[in-house]
This record gives C-alpha cells, structure tokens and sequence, in this order.
DNA sequence: CAGAATGTGTGCGATAATCGCACTTTATGT
DNA sequence: ACATAAAGTGCGATTATCGCACACATTCTG
C-alpha cells in the first residue's frame, strides 16, 4: 500500500540489511527472506541491490557485511567529532580503571555503546565494542538510560519491554526493576551484577545529552572486583570524575 | 531503466544515506538532492524514509545520523569478532606504544579503520576512530594496502586514483607514489611524513587477511617521535610483534 | 521591512519499477 | 542416487515511484 512520503522498497531494502545488525556472520537469501518475510524474488534483488552498492559481499551462497558501513559509521562519529572530544578522556580514565569505560545511549529499545576505551587489562568475555548493543532491562547502561527519562516515559517502557532471561541471576519481576530504575535516579548511578552476563557486574552514571539523547557513562568488569565497598567506591568516583570531564 | 537482478528505488535511497558518510553534520534535503543529483520530490521520499526507517534524525530542517548506524557497525565488528579477537591485542600494544595502534583495509578507493586503540598520550589532532576513512596515495596505511596488491592492480590503481594535495609535502608524482609502493612491499613496512596531515608521521605493516581482504596494522605520531632512528625501529619492531600477535 | 532566494510540501498523471508466482536449475546434505 | 534446500528466471499484473509544477514557508539581503 503506497504511503505518502515514503519509499517502501527502500524501506523493504532497509530492513533487509538490518539483518545483518545482529553480527550473524554469512546469510543466505532464503534465510534473509524468512527474516524479513519477503517473497524470494524480492529478497534476492535487495540482496544484489546492497552488494552492488558495495555494502554486502558474496562468498559462495552467504553474504555478509563490507567494511563500508564502519564508514558510515565513521560518519556518524565525525559529525559529533567524538574521536576528539570524547575518544582522549575515554582513553584517560580507562587507564585510572586499568579497565573498560564506555560512552552510550539509547537507540529504540535498546542501549548502544558510541564510544569506548580499555586497557590491555581489561576483561574481555563479551567483546564489547563501537555499535555493541545491549538490552535495558538487565544492564546498568540500559537502567541508567531508563532512570534519566521522565516517569511516564518509565511507564511506558516498562509496559513495552520484555524482560529475558539471560542468566540464573536475571530479575525478571518488573516491580523490582521499576525500584531499581528509581533508585539509580535517585542515587545517581545503576549498579548491576549477573543479570546480563554471569560473572560481570557494570556501573553506569548520568552524563550528559548526545544532540536532545541522553548519554550514559559506564563501566564493566567482573564481579569480584566490585565487592569490597572501597572498590566500588573507587570505580564510581572515577566513572562521575569522566562524566565531568566530557564536554557533550 | 530496469535492471535485472536490482532494485532501483532502494539503490537511490543508498546514495542519499552515503551522503552521510563524509560527517557532515546536518543535511537539508535541498543539499542532498544537489549531493546525488535527484530530483527534490525523490529525495524528499527517502530521507523521510530513512526517518521512518530510524536512521536519520530531522532537526529544524536538517537531517543528522543517528546511532542506529553504529548498530549496524557492530553487526560487522562482531560477526568478525573484533572485540574479542583484535581489540585485546590493539589494547596491549598501544600500551606498549603509549600512543596509537590502528588496524585498517581497503574499501573501494580508500582505506578505512576497523579496529583502533590509543593510550591518553597519543596524540589527538584527527580524530581517527572505527570508520575514519583515509586516502591510498598520501597515507602509509593506503600505501601498505596498495603494496599488497598484485602490481598489476597497483598499475591499475595508479591510473585511477588521483593524487590529491592534502599538505604542502603531499607527494602528487605518481612515479614516486609508485616507487614507495614498491619500497613499502620490498622492505616490509610502509613510512608516510607530513603527506596527509602536516606535523603527522605513519607507519604502517602487513598483518593477514580479513576474509579475502588484506589488512594492515599502522601507528601514527608526530613526526618528531620518529626523528631517531632507535625510536622508528622501536616503533616498527612494535609493530611487527602485534602483527605476529593478531589472529585473523 | 520588502523582496529575493532557498527550502519544503503537495497533488497527480504517466510510466517505469516492482512484485510475487511458478517453474527450472544448481548446490548441498544424507 | 535421491531428497532437500537454495538460487535463478520469466513475465503479466499492479503498484509504487517519479518528476513536474505550483503553493507555501523560511531565511537572507539590501
């Protein structure tokens, strides 16, 4: 049904590339049509549309994403000129962590890291990067997220979002969530163990706006390092000394 | 005219989202239509579909990314699994640099960065990050890409690509980008001084393949760090241990 | 402040692009 | 060798798209 305004198979075309969001190495056509539940014939020509364009590329029946779209990344990064005003501070305080510090915000229903830094020793496990999307309900990023929208919005959310079991630990009752995104507003930081990853614990702390987007300042490291209080307390003073450093 | 196998619509909407790319920062639809040469009523279809679709945002009158794209980057950083594979190493060795370390290849006429670290003591001035871009001719890491094709494609390259004076030092004549070219595949390592950014040094060597696509792993600073021959080869040989050191 | 320039929004007829179906061919798995 | 799955193709019907011209809104300039 034509709508004004719009292109839909532009749009058809968009939702087959957002296939690929998902880090799934190689797609085949018939599993990008049962994905996006298009017809084959039409899958097939997004599909050759997007590596003409030069954003997939073939390799015996699979596609699979080109470095072109870090590019456009590297557009969107550029634009809010993050490698230099956000990238050095990032790359300072990880150092005061001897860990991980990342810069995020929220895209849909989801958090997402726009910018990050760690040292060598930093813990690896889930290989957060640049783009590394992450659920709100069970991380420290998204519940920080969530704790910096108004109450209503809260609602909202919480009425839309289901919780996933993503670990023995993850809270699924959303009472306990809603009092776990009051009290990080209240108290200025989320602090989440075991939900999201067994053995991670993350803080996330309030930084600022990104355009009208609110912007949150985290780190993660494993759980062991954030039990003794003075720890904690360390880790939180550093994340809140970064978020005054950066200039957003 | 229809072409088989294609989606024209869709393709048009992947130029107007190309405009994006450079980081400029708002675009009006007038400018974008001027930037792809389509007619006014077209592009205002698919910008507004790109609204729809989430990856534009519109203020006042003009249209900015918004970090959806960066969604899409980490779909190829994690089907690759950068994060977990490349970064711990970037990490470690740019500690060992106290500067910056920075793994890139070829896209199309460019290269472009899909992994990167940096210490607080590197050096800030471009603002490289994932997706910065680069040129092939005046930089160490395009020269190093462009060495490690075969000579008949750098013949071809160099018929293409144009030189283009970036800094005062760039170097325009192709016989002498050919030479280096040639240098960087003999000697194993490419070195670039003021060419691209004034004040900028680069080094930058072979280090695998991604996929089918060689890569290359590069350090940049200022040209005085690299003004003693004991640092240059501290630095080369840095490098070359990281490259040892990266499982592609 | 008026006029010029630029950008945006809209309607609509023509037509080109797209769709999706069914069939064929190729590749892979058992 | 056969079954299954994926890809490739042709084509008629239909829809989506295009682009033009005009109107409206916003910004810029003298």
């Amino acid at each position: 049904m034509t709508q004004k305004n719009s292109a839909s198979t532009f749009a058809k075309g968009l939702k087959v590339l957002s296939c690929f969001e998902t880090g799934r190495r190689d797609l085949t056509m018939a599993e990008v049509s049962r994905l996006t539940g298009f017809d084959r014939a039409t899958t097939r020509r997004l599909c050759l549309t997007l590596e003409d364009s030069g954003y997939l590329q073939k390799e015996d029946r699979a596609f699979r994403l080109t470095p072109k779209i870090l590019a456009m990344a590297g557009g969107y990064l550029t634009a809010n000129d993050f490698g230099r005003s956000v990238q050095p501070v990032l790359n300072q305080f990880a150092e005061a962590f001897e860990g991980e510090i990342a810069l995020a915000m929220r895209d849909g229903d989801r958090a997402i890291y726009i910018a990050r830094s760690a040292t060598s020793s930093a813990r690896i496990s889930f290989g957060f990067s640049i783009g590394s999307t992450l659920p709100l309900l069970p991380t420290a990023v998204g519940q920080m997220l969530l704790a910096r929208g108004l109450a209503s919005d809260v609602d909202l959310d919480l009425a839309r979002l289901i919780p996933e079991k993503l670990t023995e630990a993850t809270d699924m009752d959303l009472t306990s969530i809603r009092q776990k995104i009051e009290r990080a507003a209240s108290q200025g930081y989320a602090f989440v163990r075991n939900e999201f990853e067994m053995g991670a614990a993350g803080i996330a702390v309030p930084v600022g706006n990104i355009g009208a987007s609110p912007a949150v300042l985290a780190t993660t490291a494993s759980i062991n390092q954030f039990d003794k209080a003075a720890e904690f307390d360390r880790a939180l003073d550093i994340l809140r000394r970064a978020a005054m450093n950066l200039r957003l």
